[in-house]
DNA sequence: AATTCGTGGGA
DNA sequence: TTCCCAAGAAT
């Protein structure tokens, strides 16, 4: 569906006339960024504000400039240098995805999203965005703030949670035919997205596209979370942030400190070791994978149990 | 297809 | 204080 009142030439050239005026100067939108920034910048971005992404993207393009530097790492360090951003298995999976970078595409980060799609952590859209925007290929990118956007816009609000293939028709109907323009494009409509035609209370009167705008203004109710105060993901991020602060391994006893329910606190420990997230180590737990250990100690390793003292501390909890 | 997965700033 | 919410992915 056509937006009201536009040629179709009209709309790309007036949204990215307010792009150019308007976006933020954030580091990996660079013309000089490199995909694997990209693709790092993408990850962290998924489901966390650009503030918070800052400090954190920053920090970790300089420690790790390439996927094969990345790769070279323990996992551990990875999560570590993740800090507080939220949802960790995403750094566990880019961690895993530099890996696949480096073994099966030779140290490149694919242009193709088949192949993108194939990496750890990297769904529809961060393969899209990838494709899009570190080699200007002409691919629908479809995130919550483009999807809110053009459905506004066209006044095709689709009540499915999830993007529709007729979502993907909307958009790819705005986008012009070259691919450098059509990314572009895909960056103005997320930014805004983002800085005006936000999910509450959005700035109106401040839209470029208002005039050919066919949204009525009636919001839409999400459903509300469980809490989280108390739960178990709460104590995810408890043991999680210990074992971050920490350099090594992280007595049982230091996390009982830290959580007032044992149960509950073996369940969470549990969980977080099913995801990889930690592992128990020296009678205590320790932030990464237990694989972190095979690559720290060398191959010599035999499938026979942990090689640690045989020590263990009568606090630790003995597998269920 | 519906759930689960962190975190912290701002309304 | 409570609640919302911010460039999704995996299962």
């Amino acid at each position: 569906m056509e937006a009201k009142g536009w040629g179709r030439g009209d709309f790309p050239r007036t949204l990215l006339a307010w792009y150019r005026s308007n976006a933020r100067d954030l580091p990996w939108r660079r013309p000089d960024t490199s995909p694997w920034e990209i693709l790092i910048s993408e990850v962290m971005l998924q489901q966390t504000p650009v503030n918070r992404v800052l400090p954190v993207y920053l920090a970790w393009i300089d420690r790790w400039p390439t996927p094969a530097r990345l790769a070279a790492s323990p996992a551990a360090e990875a999560l570590r240098a993740w800090g507080r951003l939220g949802y960790p298995r995403r750094a566990l999976r880019l961690h895993q995805a530099a890996r696949v970078i480096q073994q099966r595409f030779g140290g490149r980060v694919p242009d193709d999203v088949a192949e993108l799609r194939t990496l750890p952590g990297v769904g529809a859209y961060t393969a899209a965005a990838v494709a899009a925007f570190a080699y200007g290929k002409r691919v629908v990118v479809l995130d919550t703030n483009i999807r809110r956007v053009v459905t506004r816009l066209t006044g095709t609000a689709s009540p499915s949670p999830h993007p529709t293939a007729a979502d993907y028709a909307t958009v790819d109907d705005l986008l012009p035919s070259d691919g450098r323009r059509a990314a572009r494009v895909s960056l103005a409509l997320m930014e805004l997205g983002a800085l005006i035609c936000t999910s509450s209370s959005p700035r109106c009167a401040d839209c470029p596209l208002r005039s050919a705008c066919r949204w009525g203004g009636t919001p839409t109710r999400p459903r509300r979370r469980p809490a989280y105060r108390g739960s178990d993901r709460h104590a995810r991020g408890v043991i999680l942030g210990k074992l971050r602060d920490a350099e090594g391994i992280v007595p049982y006893r230091d996390l009982v400190a830290a959580w007032p329910d044992p149960v509950q606190l073996a369940r969470a420990a549990d969980s977080l070791i099913a995801d990889g997230l930690i592992s128990r180590s020296g009678g205590g737990y320790r932030l990464g994978p237990a694989s972190d250990v095979r690559q720290i100690s060398g191959p010599a390793g035999p499938l026979a149990g942990p090689r640690q003292p045989g020590r263990r501390s009568a606090s630790a909890p003995r597998g269920r």
